[in-house]
This record gives C-alpha cells, structure tokens and sequence, in this order.
RNA sequence: GCGCCUGUAGCUCAGCCCGGAUAGAGCAACGGCCUUCUAAGCCGUCGGCCGGGGGUUCAAAUCCCUCCAGGCGCGCCA
C-alpha cells in the first residue's frame, strides 16, 4: 500500500504544478466503498475544480489519463462526480504483500517515549475502569514499539495518599490489627485464597460508611473525626520509622503487588514502578520548587483568600479563569505540597529536566526474565536509565485534564515550551456501570427511566465491579463454550483455551469504544463472544490454522513449507472477477501499517479494533464462499493457500498490538 | 457562571479532526444454511427528520452560529 501510495502522490504533485500552475496541496486518499469501484479513491478533481473554475468531471478524466501510466496500476476510471479511482494491479500488489511479511521489524529509534498508565492507588483492587486505563496504555505502547520508537512504561504508586490513610485507618481503628496482625491477616486470607486486595475492598468502603456516620463537629473549628484520623495516620506515614508507617507500607507493596498479578492476566506488563514516597525522599519537589520560583512564576501569597500559600500565576487561558484569583496554589499555607506539586517535579524528571534521580531496585521478575524495577530509598548502583523521554503519554482518565493543563502550562512556565508540546494527555472517558448492571447488582443508577443512565463507579463506597472478577466470569462462560464444543480435550487444554478467550473478550471490549465515549458497562455486552467481540476475532484466526493443517496434511507436507508452495501459483485468476472476495480481503490485509498510524496519530485505538473485526469478517466471507481443500485450478488453490496464510501472519501481529492471544484451538 | 465531552436504527456503537459516491457495523427480532476446510460462523429481511433551528458550499452526519437535553470538570482532595 505504501509504495503505491507515495508513487501516486510524486505523480500528482508534478502533474498539478506543471499542467495546472497551482500549487500542489497534499491531497487525501479514501477508499472506495467497494473494491469493485476501486482500490484507491483520489478527490483531488474537486478541489482543483474550485481553484481552477473547471468542471471536476473533465479535471478527472485528465488526471486518470495521466496515472494510468503509474507502473502498479492496472487502470484509472473516472466515477461519481469526479473521483479518480485507481485499479491495482492485483497480482503484483500481492507478491508485494507477501514479501513484506519477510521485512525485519524496525530497531527502535534512539528518541526514548514514556507512557504512563495504569496507576491505581494500592489501597483496593482493581476495577474494570483501571482495566480500560491498562488497556489503553499498553495498546498505545505496543503501537509505538511496532512503529519503532524505544518506549518505556511507567506506572506510578500512590504509596502515601489519603486512600492509603484511610485503608490504614481501617485496619487499626475497625479492625483493630497492629503490624503482626495485618501479617497473621494477609498469610490467612492467602491460605484461603481470597485475595488482600479484594478484602482491601470492602475495608475501604467500610471506612467511608463510618466517616459518614460519625457526627460533625458540634463547635465551629473543630476537627471531624475524619480530619483527625486522617492527619495522624498521614503524620505518622510521612515519619516512617511509626508501626503506622509499616502497616501502610506493607499493604501497598502487597496490594501492588495484586494489581500487577491482574494486569499481568490482561497482558500488560511495566518496566518501572515509580513511588511518590520516593519523589518526596529525594526531594524533587525541593528543587521543582526552587526551579519554580527562580522563574518568577510562583510566588507566596501575602494577602486574600490564598495568603499563606505558594500559587503559580495562571493566564491567558479561559481555561484557568475560574481559579481563585488566577492563581494555583501549590504549597499549602501548612507547608505541605499539593498533588499538582508533586506531579510537576515528576514531569520535570520524566523528560530528564530536573537535573535528580531516584535510585532503583527490581520488584518482580516477570515469568520469562524482564524485570520489573521500581524507587527506593537505597538502590542498587547498577540499573537501567530511567526517565529522560522526549515526550511523554500520560494515560489519566479526562476528568484529570484541568489538572493536566496546569502540569504542561507550568512546564512552559519554566521555558520548556518543547517540553510541554510533547506532554500528551491521552485523556479517555470512564467506565460506569450501566443502569441494567446496577439494578442487577443491587444499587440505583441517578436517573431511573433514562436509558442513558449510567451509576459511577466508586472505591470510596465499594461500588464497581472487580477486575479479577470480570476476567473470572469471562474465563468461566468460555470453559462453558470451549467444553461444549472440544469435551474430549483435558481440562487444563480447555482452561488455557478459555483464558486465552477471556483475555481477548476484555481487551477487545476495552478497545471498541472511541475514548471519550464512557463505557456503560454491562455484564451481557462484556460477556458476550457473538458478533464484533474479541472471539470473534480470535475464531477467525484458529479457523485459518485449521485449513492451512489439512491444506499441508492433504499435500503430505509440513505447514511451514506451505507459504513457499503457495507463492509459486499464478495470481492472474484475481483480475478475473471485480467483485472477488479473495481480492477483497488481499487489499484490506495492505492496510495494516496505515491503520496502525492512524491510529496512533489520531490516539484511537477503536480503529484498530474495528479494523481486526472487518478483516475477520472479510476472512468469513472469503473461506465461506471459497473452499481451498476442494478447489481443483491449481493457480486459485494455491493463491487461497496463500491468502490464508497471509491473513493468519498479518492477524497475529496485529492481535499482538491489542494483546489479544491467538488460542491454539476453540 | 466558565471550560470540556456526548446526542446517528428498538439497544450498543463506527463515520465528524481532513465536507464528496446509495449514512455503516454489532446486538435484538424474523427467515434460511451443518453427510462437503470447526455453526463462537455464513446468507437474507426488517429497522434512520444523523437532537432542533439557521448559515457556508456545486455538495453538510461532517465546517460555522444558535438553542435543547444529558454527563464531567473548575478545592489549601488526589
């Protein structure tokens, strides 16, 4: 597809400058509705028409003149009211294809990309809103791998936030459990194999209910309950050497630790896991800060509603007028740094501009040897670089793209204007639970009757769904499906068929949506394998395995001397008929590439989800329609053989950038 | 109040950035296809003032204005 492009675009550009005297303008390409009409649409007729006061229809004719000579085209035709579309020359088109199929993948590039997601505070489990986040974070850095950049994937820790605190608060003050007996808990609940964080869960919303239920303070400037227990559990955090200190550290290692055993599930997996208690111990904030003021741009606040505390100016963007007096304020008037602090020290040293380091440890040895690493406090003199991105994709769901702003506009604040360019906010809408699931799980959505109506989800008071328990059910309805139709397989051939299955509902669930579409999740949607689904996808590749078996089992030869073998057929029967099939899904196949950057130009990656299903689809129409064991002209056998093949290398590669596994069977 | 997002078939969504060919899928409903490479499949039928109005254009679901409905954001929370 590429070649071919390119070639017609040089054409046209010399053309339009030297027939027409206008200046070439990059003209777009569509794809024709059907193949019949075309391979290549060009509407560049149309505009010339505006600029030039000539008719389109004429203007195309001259243009399909002049590209019919292109060597890869077979013919140019005039359609519509002026459209050129361009014919292939299909048998040349695919010993291209096939060919690219032996290209080396690209060695990364030396510009370094982060992406950061995921992100879940270790105080719960994960919810099926962290998995769209995961889901999307790790597509977004499979692509750019694919396309060749060297990506790095963080995933930052809240170790030492309020949600934490609370957990904590819940463990000391309504469990009533020192450190010894958070260990005696976490060793029990793990011989009964129920999962910390899941306990976690519950716990934490258990802690919001007593809040809620405790009495406001009866005089004025008093502290609340929540306010007290809140500010002695974080005190003692921040110290570190209180058993406070070491109950919280424990549960979130041990809840991170959970919520990378599900991830790991999805397919998702980090290179480094930074902690904000170790932006705190090597006190990036104190230098963001002293970077920040020097710039002039933050500065304390002497007197009105902010006195007392450190603001940063913020103009000149309707954005920002809401702000009380324009201003954000970023160290409190009790000396402690906000969030947005924090977060503008740790985009500094992402892009390598705040002149510190962490130091780093391994955390886990990922099956297979990659070693995930993450801060401390003393680390180990030799490990990989870490941070210093040319730019950086920060995953954070859209209710976070104020805050966002703020982070890239203090950027250029301090006059890393190409730095805030390539601060991307891959914002994505939330996934709530969709009135139906949340009547069946025994909570009301706001608006009874709207259809439209949606519950948020909230670890705060327990309501969601559990990610682990999404990815349960899933494995559970496909063990139904996998034994129905193979009972004679083992059990654990059809569990690993099953996973495999689970895995590809939920990411390609994750992925069909555009991303500022909140997903109103429901359990039959979710749990559904019929119809543009993952294992629909999936089914399509296991059935291309199956025919290209039996192809080499009927030749007597080993499946991997069938691509030689197929290549060697003569590819002219695709001209014979327009409308083929079998031309149809070797054109779609060509498009590989440009929808991946598409995809990551426009960051949707729902294009490349439907493109997998419209390839399986195409795939289904094709093998339904044209047998390949029982075709009897050699030259079409083999151009199926080869097809199938084709379709199977390209799918597989494809499925990767999304995670979906490939089942050896279903 | 200000900012952002959403509104397309009964339901869930593509298409909108970058205007162009009869507005596409899936689910649901209905009717067909398993002695022929796995029926998680295939073929067909039904179903649309593209939220309303105005404008720009040879041409608008797509661009501009406006209104309506819904969601989110605007903390010395994160």
């Amino acid at each position: 597809m590429e070649w071919i492009k390119e070639e017609v675009s040089r054409r046209l550009s010399a053309l339009v400058r030297e027939r027409y005297s206008v200046a070439p303008e990059p003209g777009g390409f569509l794809f024709p509705p059907s193949s019949d009409l075309g391979d290549l649409a060009i509407p560049l007729a149309f505009d010339l028409a505006k600029r030039l006061k000539r008719p389109p229809r004429q203007l195309a004719m001259e243009l399909a003149e002049a590209l019919a000579e292109v060597p890869g085209i077979r013919k140019a035709e005039v359609a519509g009211g002026g459209y050129v579309n361009l014919f292939f020359d299909r048998p040349r088109y695919t010993k291209l294809l096939v060919e690219s199929l032996q290209a080396p993948p690209a060695p990364p590039t030396g510009e370094k990309v982060i992406v950061e997601h995921t992100n879940i505070n270790p105080n719960k489990a994960a919810h099926i809103g962290h998995l769209r986040n995961a889901a999307l974070g790790d597509t977004l850095a499979r692509c750019l791998r694919f396309l060749g950049r060297s990506v790095e994937v963080q995933n930052y820790i809240d170790d030492t936030g309020v949600q934490v605190a609370d957990l904590v608060i819940g463990i000391t003050h309504l469990e009533k459990l020192d450190l010894e007996g958070v260990r005696s808990l976490a060793a029990r609940l793990e011989r009964e194999g129920r999962p910390l964080d899941h306990y976690c869960w519950d716990l934490y919303a258990r802690v919001s209910e007593m809040y809620e239920r405790t009495p406001e303070p009866s005089a004025p400037g008093e502290k609340s309950l929540k306010e007290r227990l809140r500010g002695e559990t974080l005190r003692a955090m921040e110290e570190g050497t209180s058993p406070v200190a070491a109950i919280a550290a424990f549960l979130a290692e041990r809840i991170v630790r959970r919520h990378l055993a599900t991830m790991d599930r999805i397919g998702v997996r980090y290179d480094l896991l930074p902690k904000e208690s170790d932006i705190l111990a090597h006190r990036f904030w104190e230098k963001a800060f002293e970077l920040l003021k020097a710039s002039g741009k933050v500065t304390l606040s002497r007197e009105g509603k902010n006195a007392g505390c450190w603001v940063m100016e913020l103009s000149g963007d309707p954005q920002f007028a809401n702000l009380a007096e324009g201003e954000k304020i970023l160290v409190r008037s009790n000396g402690t740094v906000t969030y947005v602090g924090k977060d503008i020290a740790y985009q500094l040293w992402k892009f390598g501009a705040l002149g510190l380091d962490f130091e780093y440890q391994p955390f886990l040895n990922y099956p297979g040897g990659k070693v995930l690493w993450t801060t401390c406090k003393d680390g180990e003199p030799s490990h990989p670089p870490f941070g210093g991105g040319e730019t950086i994709y920060n995953v954070i769901d859209v209710r976070q793209s104020y805050l966002q702003r703020i982070v890239v506009e203090s950027l250029r604040l301090l006059g890393h204007a190409r730095h805030a360019e390539h601060s991307i906010h891959f914002s994505y809408e939330m996934v709530a639970l969709s009135a139906g699931c949340a009547a069946d799980m025994g909570l009301s959505s706001r608006q009874e009757g709207s259809s439209r109506s949606v519950l948020e989800m909230s670890g705060r008071k327990g309501i969601g769904v559990k990610a682990d328990d999404l990815l349960d059910n899933l494995a559970r309805r496909a063990s139904e499906e996998v034994t129905a139709r193979n009972p004679e397989l083992p059990l654990e051939t059809r569990e690993a068929v099953a996973r495999d299955i689970a895995v590809g509902a939920l990411r390609y669930y994750m992925l069909r949506f555009t991303r500022n579409k909140i997903i109103a999740f429901d359990f039959a949607d979710a749990l559904s394998f019929d119809g543009e689904t993952g294992p629909y996808v999936q089914y399509a590749v296991v059935r291309s395995a199956g025919i290209l078996a039996k192809v080499a089992a009927s030749l007597g030869v080993d499946a991997g001397e069938l691509p030689g073998w197929a290549s060697q057929g003569d590819l002219r029967f695709l001209e014979e008929d327009l409308r083929s099939e079998e031309w149809d899904l070797f054109s779609a196949l060509g498009r590989q590439r440009l929808t991946v950057e598409q995809a990551l130009g426009g960051l949707e990656f729902s294009a490349l989800a439907k493109y997998a299903f419209v390839l399986a689809q195409k795939f289904n129409a094709f093998y339904h329609r044209h047998p390949v064991l029982q075709e009897t002209d050699p030259d079409r056998r083999r151009g199926r053989v080869l097809l199938t093949h084709l379709f199977r290398r390209r799918m597989i590669t494809l499925l990767d950038l999304m995670a979906i596994p490939v089942p050896p069977l279903m």
